[in-house]
DNA sequence: CGAATGACAATGT
DNA sequence: TACATTGCCATTC
C-alpha cells in the first residue's frame, strides 16, 4: 500500500458519522493540497470491498460527485441515514456538516455578516 | 519509464 | 450564481 493513499483510506476512516469532508480536504490532511482526485480515485478503487466510509466524501462544493446515478443516489440515502439532509437529492449543507478536524466540537460559522 | 486517466479544485466569464 | 476551462498529481496501462 503507498503511503499516500494509507493516509487517504486512514482518513476516510476518520470522518465522525453525521459528518462530512471534501476530497480537496482529504487530500490536503493527506499531504496533497492539489491531490483531491487522488482522493476520489482511492474511493472508486478501495471502496469496492473496503470499509470506507465514501458516502461522507463529497465534492467542494459539497455535492456527490459520483456519476452513477444509482450509486450517487445510495450515498444521498446513506447520508440522510447518518442524519444529513441531502439537499435537491445530491447537496448537502457543507457549511453546518463539514469536519473540522481538531475542532470536532466546535460549531457555528462567521457568514457574511462579519463585515 | 512515458502517456493517459480521473467519485476534484480553483479561477474566469 | 452558474457554466466553462485549466491546473494537478498519484495511480494505471
Amino acid at each position: 500500500m503507498e503511503p499516500f493513499t494509507e493516509k487517504v483510506v486512514r482518513l476516510l476512516k476518520a470522518v465522525p458519522p453525521g459528518r462530512i469532508a471534501t476530497y480537496g480536504q482529504i487530500a490536503r490532511l493527506a499531504g496533497s493540497p492539489r491531490g483531491a482526485r487522488q482522493v476520489a480515485r482511492i474511493l472508486h478503487s478501495m471502496s469496492r470491498s473496503h470499509g470506507i466510509p465514501w458516502q461522507r466524501i463529497v465534492n467542494a462544493k459539497g455535492e456527490i460527485a459520483i456519476a452513477d446515478p444509482d450509486t450517487a443516489r445510495a450515498q444521498a440515502d446513506l447520508l440522510e441515514a447518518e442524519g444529513i439532509p441531502v439537499l435537491g437529492g445530491k447537496r448537502v449543507d457543507l457549511r453546518t456538516y463539514r469536519w473540522d478536524p481538531g475542532f470536532e466540537g466546535e460549531e457555528e460559522t462567521p457568514g457574511p455578516g462579519s463585515l
